[in-house]
Parts: C-alpha cells; structure tokens; sequence
DNA sequence: CGACACTTTGACGCACTTCAAAGGGGGTGG
DNA sequence: CCACCCCCTTTGAAGTGCGTCAAAGTGTCG
C-alpha cells in the first residue's frame, strides 16, 4: 500500500557529490556518513522500512520529518519518534527494526550500508564512538519518552510542544509537520483529547493557534509549569 | 537519607579476586569487567549513584535487584528500569545520570571506572562493540516500557509479569523482589490500582498470589492476550 | 506481644475515552 | 472562479477506568 518514489536500484545511480559539501562540525558523523551515503526521495505516507524487517542500512535525515511506529495487535498505533533533518535513525543493534519508519512530508535522506559503517568503525574507534554515542542519545529521547506517558494529557501536550520547540531551533513560532492523529499516537491519547488540550491551552493564553499547524508558544513559563 | 553500607574508598580495598573466576561466556564483556572491577556491597534502600551526578562508573551486577528511578518535580516518582544480577547499568553516554539507582535487595556488584573500560574500547573494538550493544539492549527495553504504559492496567500488569518471569528465567514460579510500590512507579499507575489487579487476575485465574511477592503464573496465555 | 510498614479492599470523583456530528481548508472538476 | 467533496480537526454529550481518600488486614522484626 505504501509505496517509494524511488527504490534503491534508482537510488544507487544518483550522484553522491550532491551534499558532500556540508561543513563537518554540523552534525554527529557528519563526513564519513556523506561519503558512504546514497541519497534517497520518499513521498508523504512512503514507508521507508517495515516493523520487523532486517536492519540492514542507516538513515540520515536531510529534509522532511519522519515518524517511527509501531501497530499492535488490537489495532492501536504507537509512534515511537519523530525525526527531523540532521537526525540519524534504523541503528538497531539486533538487525531487526522493532518499529517501522514513514515519511510524514517529502522527505531526503543519505542512505548508508550498516555494514559499511561498521567496518569503518572497527578501523576507526572515533566512528565507533560516534555511533555508540548516537543510540546513548535516542536513549535519552526515549527515556524522555517514558517521563511524558506518566503525565496528564495538559502535560503531555505541552511537553511535546516544547520539545517540538526547542527540536526546530525556530522562535515561538512552530510548524508541525504532523498530523494530530501522530501527536496522540505519540503521547499515549486520543486525537480529541489532543484536540481538546491545544483549545484548552490557547484559551489559558498559552498557545496561539493561527491554523491546526501553526502553533505560536505565547506562554513558555506556563507551557513549563504544567510539564511537571 | 539513604546511604552506603561500603563507600568507595573501603570498597576499593576489597579483593578482586572473589568473582574472577566466572565464566567468561555467561555474559557480555563478562572477563574485562571482572578482571577491571571492583566488588562492592549495597544495603537494601541504599542509593548506588544519584540523579543528576557525573556517570563516572559502570555497574555489572551479581547479586540482588537495582531499581533507576526519578523524581519529578511535583513529588511522583518514575521508575526507568529494573535491574537483575548479569545485567550491566549506569553507562550514560553524556557523563550524567539521567536516573539514580537504588539496590532493592541486599545487592553485590561490580564497580569500574568508565575511563579504564573506554580507554581498553579504543583499542580493542570487541570491546567498543560490545558497549554499544549494551546500550542497544538498554534501548530495547526502554521502547518496550513505552510500549506498557500505552496500555490499559491489566495489560500493563499482565505484561510486567511475564516481562519479569522472562528475565528471571525460572518456572512459573516469580519471586518478585520489588514492592508495590516499585511497580506501580514503573507501570504509572498507583499502588491500589497494582493491587485491585493483581488481585482480579488471581480472581480470573490467570494467576496465584500465595504471598504477595511470590506470583504464580496459571495461564500464561492468558496474560498474552491482556498483554495485547 | 506490640509496633510499624506494606498490602488489600471499599466508596466516590474525575480525567480521559467513546460515540456522534458539525466545522474548516485545500484541491479538483465543472 | 465558484462549487463540491474529501479529509482532517474541532466540539459536544455520555460512559468508564483509574485515581483519591479512607480504613481494615497481613506479615515482620524488635
């Protein structure tokens, strides 16, 4: 049902030159991955990899935002993360992907052979270290993760939005490229709970929401108080 | 409040000799961390390292049950993850403790200082590989907490029993070495809502509770499917 | 045996879910 | 360019699972 625009025999034919230009210091393992990667295209709602499949590659996000999740078996979705460009994510270290991964806009990334990576990272153990120091940070997110799911659905929703905030670098004004069903899947609610939390909070004067997307932090110490 | 039976410095007189001896297949980085490591003792309720402090050492545990906890700011507590002996914990890969680590039981466990073990990683890449999966494994469980506290009470429940019957590798039989309490920290739900459900699983006969720390699991198949 | 900590049980309230329907907003065809 | 449609979001009303408050039961250690 989901499909790639473009699948990785097309994908290996694309020049590598196109990003080898991105300065080193920008991002972890920045240079070693630009060199290895083949750049790839997705679609919004592509699947770039299936629950369950092998983890044979690693992905570094250029453009666009992508979500893992997870379906179980009663239905209900759990999304795990969202990544934003600069991210790098599908470093399973039992080559399984416990969750799967979507393109939620258009997205770009550098596609890289795990084993390429690996082999480099034996020779070289500040590669090793980088990659290692790479899952410590998704550990961290998720951990995270676990504070959010204990708190009430206020909490929640503003949590998620200050991480959102502090993610995109912007000033108070936040595009969100997910749908409000991916934000509920994310934190553990319903879509009209989350719904009913952002009205909530721009009727507290928190928030300001121009459109269902476009969220303005008005109130960041208020945000902050109920983030517990 | 809580404190050491045995402080750093009498602990590093302790002979080094006592473990050295175990196999060196029953666990990863099982031989340099014995070899490394300095054994220690914790009394039951005392604080192994706190939130918040530099990560300095590495724990391999022998004996007895570590709990990682936090507090939030408005008094709830979240337990991170439990701890049985052969597992490996404090490796946080930005040098603090996001969590503290409290020993449950009476625990034994071997101490080492992260700069020796990272020092021997950059020249033996086994070495490197195997912290990393350490922490992948780490990664592993705390998904699979996000996973439980999506999740209805009974389900979470149903799912910390047979997460824990899994690792405790015994039969049907679980001695459960955490209090009420402890669990519902980690399942984020309150100590009567653990209770009332344990209680209405034995009702269903999906379980026994000879006492309240020894659980009996009847039907197994039964907790899958609450397990959802 | 008594004190204390932990666990269980009960009654009630509330936050979130569920079910239902009414808005937008953006793209396509007439 | 307007009209219509489809999908996403918001709002409303009612139900319920879990939390809160309270008290009784159980085991353990001095």
């Amino acid at each position: 049902m989901l499909t790639h625009t473009t699948n990785f025999s097309i994908a290996r034919n694309v020049s590598r030159n196109a990003l080898a230009a991105v300065p080193a210091s920008s991002h972890e393992l920045t240079g070693s991955l630009e060199m290895m990667g083949t750049p790839m295209s997705f679609a919004r709602n592509a699947e770039i990899y299936g629950e369950n499949e092998p983890a044979e590659y690693l992905y570094k996000l250029i453009g666009g935002t992508v979500r893992t999740s997870k379906i179980l078996s009663d239905g209900r979705r759990q999304v795990g993360e969202f990544y934003l460009p600069g991210d790098i994510f599908g470093l399973e270290m039992d080559g399984v992907h416990a969750f799967s991964a979507e393109a939620i806009s258009e997205v770009k990334l550098l596609v890289v052979k795990r084993s390429a990576v690996e082999a480099l990272a034996a020779r070289d153990h500040e590669i090793a270290r980088q990659l290692w120091a790479t899952t410590g940070r998704e550990l961290r997110r998720v951990h995270g993760h676990v504070l959010l799911l204990i708190k009430t659905a206020q909490e929640r929703v503003a949590g998620f939005l200050l991480e959102m905030a502090e993610r995109v670098k912007s000033t108070d004004q936040i595009e969100l490229p997910m749908s409000r069903q991916d934000i509920a899947d994310y934190l553990g609610l319903t879509i009209e709970t989350v719904s009913r939390t952002l009205t909530s909070l721009e009727n507290s004067a928190a928030i300001a929401l121009p459109s269902s997307r476009h969220v303005v932090l008005r109130n960041r110490a208020a945000l902050r108080r109920l983030n517990a």
